[in-house]
RNA sequence: GCCAGAGUGGUGAAAUUGGUAGACACACGGGAUUCAAAAUCCCGCGCCCUUAAAAGCGUGCCGGUUCGAGUCCGGCCUCUGGUACCA
């Protein structure tokens, strides 16, 4: 062993050893239980940063953890390599996207392997690749012929100058972010995928997911959104082209006598039919498409309306109800039309108050809750007021008595409503998955036959910046099927239809006939243990649990949800703000590399924050962290070389100085710890903490001692199996310094000796009224009342109850005394 | 706007089931070592009062429950993530 820790030296040998041996190959293997062990693959976006550093240190711990409890772990790695900064990327560097991708997986699959991650690289996989997203295309098209799949017509950002559609990220305050120009919203026709066919299940099978964040879990349930209601009709008083009535949902059917007017997207057949002869309405409807699509955008606008001047009849008082259009009622959600009811919805109630809308209230508190109409909505429940027949019911009783009034007239029922929406898969981009769909010329479907997959998209190609290459290609888009002219969709795929099942593909990449080997796909998944960031809790994990039970459904896989345990790790910040290019504030992962090596850059991404926290960065603890590991490299080489001189006696338990027994309790509290922390809570900073602990408790012990060796020994053995995971490399050596022939990677994680940890008395707090006062010392087995009188009769405690009655005295066994004396 | 989190010393954090607030580090201060520096080692380190001891105060803010609240409940404030075309 060197005397000097030279980090580069060992992490060059140990990688070496480590791609020598095919160390992180796995296979199936039906004698040990399996752990398959995920991060979320990144997009290559050109070089790593820390959040990628440490999502893959997370999961490389977790992953060297279970190997070390005797479990076939698979971890593999692959690239969500489609996506809208690819084609910013090439225009900027003047190449392909294609290429400009194939460079960035080049580079950022070396920085990762320079970090010592424990990934069986034979499983790679990129999702740009043909051999990957064909099966996707495949299994497209199965979902068409199964009607999971259609098309229909749905709002995109337009920019009217480019001519071309914008994401979400590139409306800018309202504007196009090349030219500034008032970004529209457009109709166009696009590809949808039913989840809402599946909302229930999803909604349901949260229950099943025990392991997972209740924080994301109620995330998902609040997005699907399932509330009970009441569909109902109004009738036109006059007929608007061939319309006479339309339908509302409302979750809020006891307020129904309150409504006082009714509201329509701009996008409702009614309100276009109108628009057509009264061009105030158009000009008000152009005014409403100048938005973004985005929610947020939508839902902090200014609300405007206007009245149409035609009007309904309320189905249960028979009164005439003004129709308005407002801008805040949205075409995708419901109907396209709400009733609304002024007095107990705050959106209303402010619409009623701009535009001088009647406000009726209808509800009352039960209790003496403040409601004053005349300041804001009163949106609790109540007892039903000013509303005929139904007069005095409360909500869960006028629901019903409403529901089937209406029922009675056919003009209502009570229905199930998700706010969830029907997947929109298709984009108007070059990079990314063609969609396998074909048009004839009268503009029917037909999919790709299997056989014509994949169908591929071309990578040499000249990006304008605005529009999609593919689009321009006549050559590619017009083709001929057995002798019938056709055009392809040019549309390509939301990216996260990629990232829906990578994890599933892992399990079997060379699967050429099938897109999933189903031996192997239900050997190795679920997957056990899924990592990464809290930013994904609704879009992409909702997305692959979806996909998990359409692959299910399709007989390729055999479970219902596809993650068992799922860890969310919070963002890395720098100066309190999230690192990224824009703010300048990045730090770059090979730097620290180059300065500290692989073990110092982990060991501080895991020790300065628990995982699930955001972690704010510090150079200092960088340099913290390179300080423990030198330290623990002299300790390692000054125990070895004391040892070499023959001094070493085997440990003799029963004949221990009480310092050398403090030392091994010490030891095996520590792995008792450590390993509560890996497994169940996951917190690898206090894992780490402790590891610290024990290592400054053996710098106090006297090595002199005839068993100091020995006791110093299992500790050393101790802290570096359970820094293994951790700092793989320096591990990798010390075990090897410490004698052991077979490398630590394919060591087992150390073992409790229950015996070291008896202690026979135990330190207790007294509190006198709540405050501690003082602490006693006692047997681990005193009795109740024997702890009562040592803390009654201490005499620090005596002095704050001097003069009091005691009143009652709380014993926490081996823990807290506390007596209330006044 | 809506949904979900977070807020503890100078800093990152710990306190796991309602039971000693600040473990473990970083920074800082003092000392040892050194010709000197770096590195290393030792000591101190919430605030306040104090020579010291002891007391008092203290987990974003206001209130509540409890023998006991960082932890539970009600109401706020600020920040972060998501908001369906960034991934």
């Amino acid at each position: 062993m060197q005397e000097q820790y030279h980090p580069k030296t060992i992490e060059q040998t140990v990688q070496q050893y480590w791609r020598e041996n095919h160390c992180f190959r796995v296979r199936e293997d039906r004698d040990r239980p399996k752990y398959y062990c995920l991060a979320m693959f990144p997009y290559p976006s050109g070089q790593l940063h820390m959040g990628h550093v440490r999502n893959y240190t997370i999961a490389d711990v977790i992953s060297r953890y279970q190997r070390m409890l005797g479990k076939n772990v698979l971890q593999p790695m692959g690239w969500d390599a489609f996506g809208l900064p690819a084609e910013n990327a090439a225009i900027k560097n003047n190449t392909a996207p294609a290429k400009w991708t194939y460079q960035n997986i080049q580079y950022m699959k070396e920085q990762l392997n320079v970090l010592g991650f424990a990934y069986d690289w034979d499983r790679e996989l990129a999702t740009c690749k043909p051999d990957y997203y064909r099966w996707e295309q495949w299994f497209f098209t199965r979902l068409y012929e199964k009607g999971l799949a259609y098309k229909k017509t749905s709002a995109v950002n337009w920019c009217p100058t480019d001519q071309t559609v914008l994401a979400n990220e590139q409306v800018i305050d309202g504007r196009c972010w090349r030219c500034d120009t008032q970004v529209e919203r457009k109709e166009i026709p696009q590809w949808f995928i039913r989840i809402t066919d599946y909302a229930e299940e999803l909604l349901n099978d949260l229950d099943k997911l025990e392991a997972w964040p209740d924080q994301v879990r109620t995330m998902q349930r609040n997005w699907i959104g399932r509330s009970r209601g009441v569909t109902m009709s109004f009738s036109l008083t006059r007929p608007v082209a061939g319309y006479d009535h339309f339908e509302v949902y409302t979750t809020r059917p006891d307020t129904l006598m309150g409504v006082t007017y009714l509201s329509l997207a701009p996008e409702h057949p009614i309100t276009l039919a109108l628009a057509a002869s009264n061009a105030v309405l158009a000009e008000f409807i152009a005014i409403c498409k100048q938005q973004s699509v985005a929610e947020a955008d939508m839902a902090t606008m200014d609300k405007k309306g206007m009245d149409t001047g035609i009007t309904a009849i309320h189905p249960i008082s028979g009164a005439v109800v003004p129709i308005w259009v407002a801008n805040y009622v949205l075409m995708d959600y419901g109907s396209g039309a709400v009733m609304a009811v002024p007095a107990h919805d705050q959106r209303d109630w402010d619409f009623a108050q701009q535009y001088q809308l009647p406000i009726k209230q209808v509800i009352t508190p039960t209790d003496d809750a403040p409601c004053d109409i005349e300041k804001q909505a009163f949106t609790t429940k109540g007892l039903l007021i000013n509303s005929g027949p139904f007069e005095g019911l409360a909500f869960d009783t006028a629901f019903d008595a409403i529901a089937a009034a209406l029922a009675e007239q056919n003009k209502g029922r009570i229905t199930i409503n998700y706010r969830l929406r029907d997947w929109g898969v298709s984009r108007q981009r070059y990079w990314g998955a063609p969609i396998p769909m074909m048009y004839g010329p009268d503009g029917v479907e037909i999919p790709v036959p299997a056989n014509k997959l994949p169908v591929l998209l071309p990578e040499e190609v000249t990006m304008d910046g605005i529009h999609s290459p593919l689009k321009a290609d006549s050559h590619w888009k017009n083709i001929d099927l057995d002798g019938r002219p056709l055009e392809r969709e040019t549309d390509t795929f939301d990216t996260f239809m990629e990232s829906s099942w990578y994890y599933a593909r892992f399990t079997c990449p060379d699967s050429a006939d099938a897109m999933l080997d189903a031996d192997r796909a239900n050997y190795w998944l679920p997957v056990d243990q899924y990592v990464g960031g809290i930013e994904h809790a609704i879009l992409h994990l909702l997305y692959a649990r979806f996909f998990h039970k359409l692959m299910r459904d399709e007989n390729l896989v055999n479970s219902d949800e596809p993650f068992t345990r799922l860890l969310c790790q919070g963002m890395v910040l720098k100066d309190g703000s999230k690192m990224s290019k824009s703010k300048g504030n990045t730090v770059d992962p090979q730097t620290l590399i180059d300065q500290y090596g692989a073990d110092t850059v982990r060991l501080f991404t895991m020790f300065a924050a628990p995982p699930e926290q955001s972690l704010e960065w510090s150079d200092e603890g960088v340099a913290g962290a390179s300080r423990f590991l030198r330290r623990l490299w002299k300790t390692l080489h000054q125990h070895v070389t004391a040892s070499a001189t023959g001094t070493t006696k085997p440990l003799d338990i029963d004949n221990l100085s009480s310092a050398e027994s403090d030392v091994r309790r010490k030891t095996h509290s520590t792995i008792a710890k450590v390993s509560d922390d890996y497994g169940r809570r996951q917190t690898f900073n206090t894992a780490i903490a402790a590891v610290m602990e024990l290592l400054n408790e053996l710098n106090g012990l006297d090595k002199k001692s005839a068993q100091a060796d020995a006791v110093v020994q299992e500790a050393l053995e101790a802290a570096v199996l359970l820094l293994a995971p951790i700092t793989p490399h320096l591990c990798h050596a010390a075990w090897a310094a410490l004698g052991h022939n077979e490398a630590v990677i394919d060591a087992q994680w150390p073992a409790i000796d229950e015996n070291a940890l008896i202690r026979s008395s135990i330190t207790m707090v007294v509190q006198v009224n709540g405050k501690v006062r003082s602490q006693i010392d006692l047997a681990t087995d005193a009795a109740r009342e024997a702890v009562e009188q040592a803390a009654i009769n201490d005499s620090n405690v005596q002095r704050f109850t001097a003069g009091k009655s005691i009143r009652k005295v709380i014993v926490i066994p081996n823990k807290l005394v506390n007596i209330v004396a006044n």
